[in-house]
DNA sequence: ATGGTAGGACGCCTA
């Protein structure tokens, strides 16, 4: 039994409406995990999205910050609004989904980006970052009561050299340096997580799934960071059959700078 | 080395 499941820095939810409805018609994941809401729970656009077939729906949303959302068409249960590092953000979710003979933990993170200075000792957003991947130790892959986990999210971390336009140009640039990348590769090694995009793909393949607004032509220009990831327990790692990033929606009628990224998981 | 654009809420912070 296949499970779809998406993941979407939408950067403003009531302002992506439309592009969200086409997303949805155009790909139909069973799931979609929404990052950067920036919505209160009593603003969310709930009705757009159960006429679009989709009736389960659970948010973790703030004003004018941060805020996750995963809507689905097929029941999800929620697990947990976790408030990592304590702040009061609405940065992660999760919810149990059944697929198959599966119970799958689905997890739904938004990493603070950081700020722009990478040194934790001048700035407190830098170093919550850190201390944020940190707390992310504490969530393993293989958890009980559950037969599987996915972690999706904008983890504002691109982890490889083939991950960034130009490695060397931004070793020293927040979300590349090896403090992060290494950070978030120890983390998910620990959890025992497996980064399915890149596993998926060969070393040397460029993966991007931000898009800075300040290129004039991003296309053109191209310089993409992978931010975006979706990860699996190892025991349905092999059962990907599909994972495409959706570079396009880059260039749908005003687009979030992230596209979105979508796996399908065979599960017996 | 710098500045470039976008969103939320309404002067300025965040990405």
């Amino acid at each position: 039994m296949p499970l779809s499941v998406a993941t979407w820095n939408i950067n403003s939810v009531r302002l992506r409406m439309p592009i969200v409805e086409r997303l949805l018609k155009e790909q139909a994941p069973d799931v979609l995990c929404l990052q950067e809401t920036k919505c209160p729970d009593d603003l969310f656009p709930f009705e757009p999205l159960r006429a679009a077939g989709y009736r389960h729906i659970e948010i973790n949303g703030q004003k004018g910050y941060h805020g996750v959302a995963i809507i689905a068409r097929r029941p999800i249960e929620i697990v947990e609004r976790r408030d990592f590092c304590d702040k009061g953000d609405c940065r992660h979710m999760s919810v149990r989904i059944a697929a198959g003979a599966h119970s799958v933990l689905l997890h739904n993170f938004y990493v603070p980006a950081g700020g722009d200075e990478p040194d934790p000792d001048i700035n407190w957003k830098f170093k919550h970052k850190l201390d944020f991947v940190d707390e992310m130790r504490s969530v393993p892959s293989m958890t009980p009561g559950f037969s599987a986990s996915i972690l999706v999210g904008d983890l504002n971390i691109a982890p490889h050299v083939n991950d960034v336009w130009s490695h060397k140009q931004l070793l020293n640039v927040v979300s590349h340096t090896p403090v992060e990348t290494e950070g978030l590769e120890a983390m998910r090694e620990l959890g025992g997580w497996v980064d399915l995009m890149r596993v998926r793909a060969s070393p040397e393949e460029k993966l991007y799934t931000w898009w800075s607004y300040r290129a004039r032509d991003w296309k053109l220009s191209n310089r993409g960071r992978r931010l975006d990831h979706i990860w699996s327990s190892a025991n349905i790692s092999a059962s990907v059959s599909r994972l495409d990033i959706l570079s396009a929606a880059r260039g749908w009628e005003r687009p979030s700078d992230h596209v979105p990224v979508i796996a399908t998981f065979e599960l017996d």
